[in-house]
DNA sequence: TTGTAAGCGTTATCAA
DNA sequence: TTGATAACGCTTACAA
């Protein structure tokens, strides 16, 4: 740093105003004669203005930040969302600070120290590691999206509709048997629906039906391996019958698909396949897969709304706190392509 | 905010010490007797301090924010990049400042104004949008990744290398005529050097071969379609000839991969392919495709060391500023799967 | 409509 | 080893 930055009080002495009345230029320009706000214009540029939010934020506690955990952004789920939040700053003006969590409790708990020490208005938590109890104790604006919520605002999509949807398709695809595979996820997590809503379908019209929970892997060859033992097994206990799979979600659907074709070189009369997320996989795979469409842009226009509620709220003189947290519910969108009938 | 912030002025109070001596406890510890360190943190425990590192930066200038200028999260490539870029805070420190510019610029200069408000101490582009002359005129640390770079530090895969790998690949295949599709870049970009790479190869080793230059469109839908065109063209213009496709990137490989295996039940022995980036599409594709791996967390890495040994230089008394932009490349890995033999 | 002056919560410079 | 005191650049009563 050479030079000196250009402050209001350079730009003050500059057009024999204030500092205040430069302040009012930028805040409430309206409030100044037109004159003055010409001079001041034009100083602005013959000086080479460049304004400081750092300083402004001191002194007036509004940074506009709002911080973000999310797990990583590999998964497509992930980035996307963050694309669409990202994407609301035209909307709403605030910038977003982004940590990726390894989806450890103490990193991201430092993580958070950090964000608030840059007095972010508000958070948005993706990552499932922290217990909502323990968010909803820093006592700042939160929205919590698909994960435990208990304690603080959440916009979640309506999984259990999510999971009848997938149950139905596959039923009325004249599926003999309906199998869903997934991982042991608690019930105190929106992805539980999924199960519920599959297991109450099955029940209450009495369809055949298995649940396999099982850990599938992190990685495209464990998610292969272990996929590929369960078609085997599925293969000798069911041979003859037409088996609706239902999958957790459009990555491990495109590994069974990739599996099926590479065992029968199609997509055999005895298979039909349902995906979750409607994440670019299903579509670009050899078969477009019918999945459950996660409707991503309006779950982070949601939450970002919900989230502007409350920094809105808090900057009132007397802001009256949320009794009780708000859940938002999104409803899926089913995706028929042609891993069903 | 009911109560306020509990500041070094009430731990001074409380401690009988100075506000001086409580920001050397922050900022040099050991410069205080352990007595005087053990009552402060006692101190910092029961009045409930919080740091506040915006006073911190207007004080010392030093915001550790670095500003990500990226196109998107929806392609895996920026997605992933900024993944490894985020990772990074582990080692530097530095937080990001991320804005998925829509490509437009006058939009992306808005984001970089807003940036410097924020007092950014470096810029990585990913964003190929702004002219680097341009980015060069901020006079603030900046990094290219794979973009234009005449003016500007960059880090970039060596695209050149990376055709010329492809295209012996598909070579040492045993094709009789190589195509290499691509839309028509400008030899500005590093994107360039894929073109020059397998031109240079199939003129210098005598090898049949065609530049297809063609815009592939911006959906899985539009892709499909035009890359059917061009396999149709190919098969009637080619028919027995053993054809060695080089695609742009994975997703567009993956789209020729899917077609092929409709059209003929199978990747017939009249094609191979070799795709681009080793996105996650290249591995889950129903054949696992080859393709040039970018090494996008070396990528970043690099990105992150250059920018930073710019920023440091900045914080010195007297800063020597670069006389020239530096350029890293690193080189691509060939990944051989089973669209190559 | 404009100006004065006291913050905002740190760091940095000098003395002691 | 410690403490005054003045920045840092802007906002905001309160006065004029």
């Amino acid at each position: 740093m050479k030079k000196k930055n250009v402050t209001y009080a350079d730009i003050a002495a500059y057009t024999n105003l204030s500092k205040s009345t430069i302040s009012r230029y930028f805040n409430n320009p309206d409030s100044l004669p037109l004159e003055n706000q010409d001079k001041i214009a034009a100083a602005l540029g013959t000086l080479g203005y460049k304004e400081n939010k750092i300083a402004r934020i001191l002194a007036n506690g509004k940074t506009e930040f709002i911080g973000v955990i999310i797990p990583n952004l590999y998964m497509h789920y992930y980035s996307e969302m963050l694309n669409q939040l990202l994407s609301t700053y035209e909307t709403y003006g605030y910038k977003f600070l982004v940590f990726a969590g390894n989806s450890k409790k103490d990193v991201e708990k430092k993580y958070i120290e950090e964000l608030l020490a840059y007095n972010i208005e508000g958070l948005i938590v993706l990552s499932p590691t922290l217990p909502s109890k323990e968010l909803a104790s820093y006592h700042i604006p939160v929205v919590a999206i698909e994960r435990e919520d208990t304690y603080i605002c959440s916009v979640n999509t309506d999984n259990y509709m999510g999971g009848i949807q997938a149950t139905s398709l596959l039923h009325h695809s004249g599926c003999d048997i309906l199998i869903h595979i997934n991982s042991d996820v608690p019930d105190t997590t929106p992805a539980y629906g999924r199960i519920k809503g599959f297991l109450d379908i099955c029940r209450e019209r009495d369809i055949p039906h298995e649940l396999l929970l099982t850990d599938l892997g992190d990685t495209y060859k464990e998610n292969y391996e272990r996929i590929l033992k369960i078609v085997d097994m599925l293969d000798t206990k069911y041979p003859d019958k037409k088996k609706g799979i239902f999958m957790p979600n459009d990555t491990h659907a495109n590994v069974l698909l990739n599996i099926l074709i590479r065992k029968y070189g199609a997509l055999p009369d005895t298979y039909r396949i349902v995906g979750f997320d409607n994440s670019p996989i299903s579509e670009e795979a050899v078969i477009p897969i019918s999945t459950v469409g996660q409707q991503i842009p309006t779950l982070a226009a949601q939450a970002m709304e919900l989230l502007s509620m409350q920094m809105e709220e808090r900057k009132k003189r007397k802001p009256v706190p949320l009794k009780e947290p708000i859940h938002k519910i999104i409803t899926p969108i089913l995706i028929r392509r042609e891993t069903t009938d």
